[in-house]
RNA sequence: UGGGGCGUAGCCAAGUCUGGUAAGGCACCGGUUUUUGGUACCGGCAUUCCCAGGUUCGAAUCCUGGCGCCCCAACCA
């Protein structure tokens, strides 16, 4: 038997990484590309980032970080009807917030306008795309149908020479919107739609929010992706699962044009959350028809929306570790998120009590008057970390509704007739009686207080189950409390038939709380644990009142009990 | 017999290429600690991997045949 310590390789079970991550490990290891890698995030600004975009963005550069790489931000801006610099600016922002850094490497596809114009000549040249003069919906009767091979467009052989000159001609403006497209020659009869001839420019005649009216004629997805992504030595390009099918014109565009890098594109599925959506139509629905706040509404699933509400970066993050990254299409859960969210608050946020729902207790044995200062800890669980504040105390108080029942059951620990209780931080007391209002509700608790127990301490063998938060009612600040709960009573609201008749009508109530003394100061933005509530967020967009967002509810094994039934 | 993908626990998800006897997280259920019914910690939770056959000493992994779900017929991305 050796005596030795622990200097022996562990057997440690080896790190999972997900399929992508695998593939640009074993390129990396073959010196593929040269051993670079490469990435990049390429959105479209025509709307804000929600959660699922995250996912995307942690991936991409998550993997360049890991490996020594680069993760480019480029903005495929080639529609120029739907694209704003609002959202290119919100994006930017968001990526940032988000706590990733793209450098030097901002891009926007319709930089690339004029080489892109010049790929086209290329292929036009060689034979492999030609003006079509045919309209929108002719074109789409004539691609036939998943089962059916399509037909040629009467155009499809037109001379080099004549498509150089019509193809210039698109781009002087000669011609109107619609009536003619530039189309890659591939087969008519590809099993894979995408192959049949698929568009590559399009007349719109309108100005580009960053070209202005340089341009009468956009390249397309499929020709300007694959082409920027090459431009930029883009090593990996990690797109989600509706592209697969896409996938194959990459190649063909690549392949033909024999272009210098030769990027691969790799598929994951995207990320679909319960009880919200996701699509950027139903996002701006919402918005559009006020049944949010706006983007930033604190129950949007967006990137400004859960910043609002209180999420920290780091949760986002370390929820997209914690989900994965694969091919199979799957809904998480929504707790999931919760959990990351909690987890990341329980560790970094102060502790303070705020009564919610305020019930008047008085301290008869109390002496009236200003009352006295206690120390509270503002994080129990390491003290040192983040100190300790004054909570005034005095003879009259409020704690929540909640905390006290007249007839409980026997598990309940907290006040109620001849109960005791300890007050947090400060003393034990005992219920002596209560007042009820002409209706019947409780509307004072009357309670005694051992001086003896000051700051909280139970005296030798004196065992209180319960502990409560309160705040002393002549110290107390009112403040605007909201609480937020999903957006949506339903896991699946794109199943619905209206998804907006799914909306959870309980997703937000706004109640005013009497909060301690010490939450005057809170800053914009500022996170707290309201103790045994949950976590809360001061509004950052209204301040001229306290406002505090509810991030998340605390776990509750004592409504979980209650509802099971096992009290 | 269009093509391209996917199917492992209530929810994510490793493992599949290179058969060796089902990682991890969330949720849930017990227990310990606790001045938050929070946190932390400990333990439990798939005799079985969509189904049916086959190969093999041995199959989630290989073979055959089914079934189910997603994507593709925008001059969107």
């Amino acid at each position: 038997m050796s005596t030795n310590d622990n200097t022996e390789t562990p057997d440690k079970p080896t790190e999972s990484v997900d399929f992508i991550r695998s593939i640009v490990a074993k390129d990396v290891a073959s010196n593929k590309h040269g051993g670079h890698v490469v990435t990049r995030f390429p959105p479209e600004p025509n709307g804000y980032l929600h959660i699922g975009h995250a996912k995307s963005i942690c991936l991409n550069f998550g993997i360049a970080a890991e490996n020594n790489g680069k993760c480019h931000l480029r903005f495929d801006d080639t529609d120029p009807t739907k694209e704003d610099v609002e959202y290119v600016e919100s994006i930017q922002h968001d990526v940032k917030w988000l706590g990733f850094d793209w450098g030097d490497n901002l891009f926007h596809a319709s930089d690339y306008f004029p080489r892109l114009y010049d790929f086209a000549v290329e292929l036009v040249k060689k034979g492999k795309a030609y003006v079509c003069d045919l309209s929108l919906e002719h074109m789409r009767m004539m691609r036939g149908t998943v089962k059916e091979p399509g037909q040629a467009s009467p155009n499809r052989d037109r001379s080099v020479a004549e498509n150089l000159d019509l193809f210039a001609r698109m781009r002087n403006g000669e011609f109107d919107e619609g009536s003619k497209t530039l189309r890659a020659k591939i087969d008519m009869a590809h099993p894979n739609m995408l192959m049949r001839d698929p568009p590559l420019y399009r007349i719109r005649k309108t100005p580009h929010y960053r070209q202005g009216d340089k341009w009468c004629i956009y390249p397309m997805y499929d020709f300007t992706h694959c082409l920027s992504d090459s431009l930029e030595d883009i090593t990996h390009s990690i797109c989600t699962l509706e592209f697969e099918n896409n996938r194959a014109v990459y190649d063909w565009v690549l392949d033909t044009l024999e272009t210098k890098a030769r990027p691969h594109q790799y598929e994951f599925a995207r990320l679909n959350l319960s009880h919200t959506v996701m699509s950027k139509r139903k996002l701006l629905q919402l918005v559009r028809e006020g049944l949010v706040d706006g983007w930033d509404d604190p129950r949007m699933p967006t990137i400004a929306g859960l910043r609002r509400r209180g999420v920290t970066p780091e949760a986002i993050r370390t929820f997209c570790e914690q989900i994965g990254v694969a091919k199979a299409n799957s809904m998480v859960d929504l707790v999931q998120l919760e959990f990351s969210i909690r987890d990341d608050l329980n560790r970094r946020v102060p502790r303070v009590m705020a009564v919610l729902r305020p019930l008047k207790v008085v301290i008869d044995n109390y002496p009236a008057g200003d009352g006295e200062d206690l120390e509270a800890t503002n994080y129990p669980d390491d003290p040192p970390k983040m100190g300790s504040r004054k909570v005034p105390f005095s003879k009259i108080l409020y704690i929540e509704e909640s905390d006290f029942m007249e007839d409980p059951p026997k598990k309940f620990f907290r006040l109620a007739p001849g109960q005791e209780v300890r007050l947090r931080w400060a003393y034990l007391i005992t219920c002596t009686h209560i007042v009820k209002d002409d209706s019947g509700k409780v509307i004072e608790v009357h309670c005694s207080y051992d001086p003896e127990t000051r700051g909280g301490n139970a005296p030798e063998g004196r065992k209180v189950k319960g502990t409560i938060h309160w705040v002393s009612a002549q110290h107390a600040v009112d403040a605007e409390i909201r609480l937020y709960d999903r957006l949506f009573s339903v896991a699946k609201p794109d199943a619905e038939e209206d998804f907006k008749k799914a909306i959870n009508p309980d997703s937000l109530e706004t109640i005013t709380a009497k909060v301690e003394r010490s939450l005057r100061d809170a800053k914009p933005g500022e996170r707290f644990q309201f103790e045994r509530q949950g976590y809360f967020c001061r509004d950052s967009e209204i301040t001229d009142r306290l406002v505090f967002n509810r991030t998340v509810a605390l776990r509750d094994s004592w409504a979980k009990m209650v509802k099971s039934g096992t009290t």
